[in-house]
DNA sequence: GAGATTCGAGAAAGCGATTTCTCACGACGA
DNA sequence: TCGTCGTGAGAAATCGCTTTCTCGAATCTC
């Protein structure tokens, strides 16, 4: 590692240098003040001789490494990819790099894998929207400091940046209502998804603030396939009186649009359709779709300030959510008959 | 780091089991056959206090992280995703970790980053598809072991994996020919960009093998809002003749797509339209769209395999490149009247 | 049964930096 | 002029582990 220089080290340059590895040390971190010779001669030796000081042999010292993990299900996800994004560029501007490790889905494999990469980093942030709840909360304890992504843990004593999806999904729901809509389907995600479990909370208080509304519940998934093959049942729910979708996520959206219209669905003519998360593709999805945005770099970057500060020796700092904003495309729109069930 | 078990360290444990450090150490790592119960006792000192060892220590005498670090100019294009997917995914098999650095498309600051990241760990992976290859060279030996990605490099002794996009914009321009197209369009990447060169070299070869076709040029970008912005040159080319267009990759043909509807352009009816890459929103386009498939994570696995290769001190293994397979969707067909121009 | 081997466990030497400790030296005050 | 203080540079300890070295004891051979 740093051994691009093969084999300099600190002790070399100061042997060319005729002056002692301590300092050589000073020089290289400005630490005290140190003649002026010196630090011409070191400096030279350093140049002449290409060293780079062993970032390792600085990380036992220090008993710090300027590295954070990131343990996510899926890299593929746009969600985690923002995310990543923010957290990555955020702590690169205080010199730390940021690791990933993708579980690949393997829910049991999650745990080990956090664990190993904590060992690795100063600090993680956990993405494990489907490990059950006391599993992660004894693993939120085991590896800090960590910050947890969209995982509400009440009373836990753990930094929390997420979204709040029961106020999203409430939003998405008025919005619908607003244009009319009084019967409305919502694919659900995983089972085991929290995030859908949110989700399903906001679906219950959507309903019980518009009592006239009702909102079918078709199991679906997270991904574009699972839209794909959800879009079956979309249709007879659109028979049976549905004027607007609510999808779990834009991914499985997408799906579904494309699916729809193969089957001559008229999106939003005949029905009208939502996704969450607005990812990157939903704007140009056709029609375009109405999402719920989120601010995916934005989070990352609020992850990175909180687990600055707990590796700083700061106090955990209060969990932060963020309210998704509408964002209203064509792919929604009023019902044609308005008021046609409840 | 690896001090969740708060500064337990070898000696401890040792002291605790009423043996020597090396003793704990060859438990540990099971180099030496060590009594029986000497190992029970350790095993149990270990569990009692919770031990972890440093591997950061580790790292200091091995001389090696077991990480390996990416370079990329943008962690949200999906042909990164998928190659950090792969790479970390087949990397992970070998107990390695990948650490991210986005650059973020600051070409500037590209080889100070690769550097420093080199610096934590025990190789590289370089995609800078926009490094003037000078640069990239002076680089690529200055970070060794490293693998470069999707950029030739004749005579240079670096092991390089990407995708043959000459041979790619070539079987796509021969699909399109083959459909009955003779008067085509393709909209350019970044000037700077070391694939977009890639795919005029394949305009140009295609051009050389179909004396009856033409090709214009139009200058676009990277991104879906390139394409979108490109629309209206696309429009206006096509009213002088040009029945298909060919778009830099995926993300441009997605904004262009989206924009053409908007424009009452009908596609494929009017206008065939093809993207590259292949990203996984592609065949949920509207109309799914035709694209040259490039086997992202793939290439992520065959990244980490020449990485290991060069760890363990192997040789440079030969450059491979990927010829990317034609995935015909909806968005290309026979153009509406055959043969128009030439 | 005595000397040659093996074997296994502890002592100690690194790995490559940082940082404390020590000490010589010039400057300063009395 | 003498003692003290501040400075700055080298010596040495340290971070936590692995690995070589060393040596006593057990095993083996003749």
């Amino acid at each position: 590692m740093g051994d691009r220089s093969r084999g300099v080290t600190i002790s070399d340059v100061a042997a060319h240098a005729g002056v002692s590895p301590a300092s050589v040390s000073r020089v290289l971190n400005g630490r005290a003040s140190v003649d002026p010779e010196i630090v011409r001669k070191v400096q030279a030796s350093i140049a002449t001789l290409g060293y780079s000081p062993s970032l390792v042999a600085r990380s036992l010292v220090h008993g710090r490494n300027t590295t954070v993990a990131m343990v996510v299900p899926d890299l593929e996800n746009p969600l985690f990819q923002g995310i990543l994004k923010g957290l990555s560029l955020a702590a690169a501007d205080d010199g730390y790099r940021v690791l990933v490790a993708d579980t690949a889905e393997r829910a049991d494999d999650e745990e080990a894998i956090a664990v190993e990469a904590r060992q690795r980093c100063d600090a993680l942030v956990l993405c494990a929207p489907r490990m059950p709840e006391a599993k992660l909360r004894r693993l939120a304890e085991r590896v800090a400091p960590v910050v947890v992504v969209n995982r509400p843990l009440p009373d836990l004593d753990v930094p929390i940046v997420g979204v709040d999806y029961v106020r999203g999904i409430r939003d998405l729901v008025d919005h619908l209502v607003g244009l009319g809509h009084r019967h409305l389907a919502y694919v659900t995600g995983p089972e085991t998804s929290a995030s859908n479990a949110e989700r399903l909370r906001g679906v219950d208080e959507a309903l019980a603030m518009h009592p006239s509304v009702r909102i079918e519940r078709i199991p679906g998934g997270s991904r574009p396939e699972d839209g794909e093959a959800v879009a079956p049942a979309v249709v007879d729910a659109h028979r049976a009186g549905v004027t607007a979708v609510i999808a779990f996520n834009d991914l499985v959206a997408l799906g579904l649009l494309a699916r729809l219209r193969e089957l001559g669905v008229d999106v939003p003519g005949e029905l009208s359709v939502a996704g969450f998360d607005d990812v990157p593709m939903a704007r140009y999805a056709t029609p375009r779709l109405t999402s719920m945005s989120v601010p995916r770099t934005e989070i990352g970057a609020q992850v990175w300030a909180r687990l600055r500060t707990l590796i700083g020796g700061g106090p955990i700092e209060h969990t932060v959510l963020y309210r998704p904003r509408l964002e209203a495309r064509e792919s929604t729109t009023a019902p044609a008959a308005v008021g046609a069930s409840a």
